[in-house]
DNA sequence: ATTAAAAACGAACGTTCGTGCTATTTTTGT
DNA sequence: ACAAAAATAGCACGAACGTTCGTTTTTAAT
């Protein structure tokens, strides 16, 4: 019970860098199986399904933005530092990828699919959002924010600068869509701060 | 040369409509025959292929939005009003075909197929961002924005606060969603007020 | 009313999709 | 080393994909 595992795990690998690259219903058996030097019906039969296999590749997606973002920017002190640290994070993550974030393309991708994959993209959505204002009220429990801050409201307008940065990544240089976000961060910082 | 030109029509907008809310790619022919009751081929002959198509799809999107977006709110007074307008519009626009923006979601879809249908995609993002920095311009001018505001920077901000809305709404109820992207609007407003 | 043009159709093409089978190879536990 | 088990390959399937072709119907102009 150990080569199964690791191919499974590569295949998964190739399925997160295919899904960031063309979003997850351009997940085919095929393609995959090309990537991966394997049959389709070798590959298949690790999953039961197309569907399970989408699943499966959400949740290592979810895995490794865990890995990559979440948990380095809990370890950095609690407040302002890592509000920003968390969104340095995260834009590192999609720069190292072919620029896309994953979770944002099958979010709009899937709006209007229902099923187990859509209800998967919001669970995890709901989770970060959840996570994201944990971070916020961290930076008022330190006395960085002021102790009025409605931080579900703050999740929020951080959540959509990075949605900013996404899409105008699409065209500008990095960069210069790089500075434009962390602009707006550090105005959008600066409105909360208890001590400005 | 007339019944051509409207059937033609009738196909553009089943296509927009089906890719607002499924998205660019589900455009298949096949899906769009069904509901335009007509035949696979008699629906294709109007076009030449499925990537012209797309396009006409898109110039067909984009004009919508011009007609229910851009120029109503171009038509009320300069300034924040105007401002405040677009927003509306756009938000409203999203809400009366099934809740998302087939234009942000296209711009993910496409961020890494090269080709004339991003190509146009792009071109309609920064002709929409062009305009929507003319409008905060103009609000500068009015006197409504301080005189050193980086239009720039400001567009770059709305344009994020509704596709946050847009992420949002599809876990979120309407109203919610939309009454926390207003209340972020008018702390954007306030923070670039000339006169708070 | 006649006729040329435009529009729509039905059938078929080669391909790829997801998904079942049945072998065959490779790995694992003894 | 050998048997049991797991992993992979090969092949086939029905459906849907975009596209082409020749034919038929509908429209527009005379």
């Amino acid at each position: 019970m150990k080569k199964g595992d690791e191919t499974k795990a590569k295949i998964l690998d190739i399925g997160f860098e295919l899904a960031s690259k063309l979003g997850l219903e351009c997940l085919t058996i095929g393609t995959m199986a090309k990537m991966a030097n394997m049959s389709k019906s070798g590959l298949f039969s690790h999953f039961q399904s197309k569907e399970n296999l989408q699943l499966k590749v959400m949740d290592h997606a979810g895995e490794i933005f865990n890995q990559d973002v979440i948990i380095p920017a809990l370890m950095t002190p609690a407040g302002i530092s890592r509000v920003k640290k968390v969104m340095e994070n995260w834009v590192d993550w999609t720069q190292h990828l072919s620029g896309g974030c994953m979770f944002v393309a099958a979010a709009a991708e899937y709006s209007d699919r229902p099923g187990p994959v859509r209800d998967s993209i919001r669970e995890q959505h709901d989770k970060w959002i959840d996570c994201l204002r944990r971070i916020v009220e961290s930076a008022v429990r330190v006395g960085d924010f002021k102790p009025d801050t409605d931080c579900d409201q703050v999740a929020f307008e951080l959540y959509s600068l990075i949605l900013g940065f996404f899409l105008y990544h699409n065209s500008l240089d990095c960069a210069g869509t790089k500075k434009m976000m962390f602009q707006s961060l550090d105005r959008l910082i600066a409105s909360y701060r208890l001590n400005p």
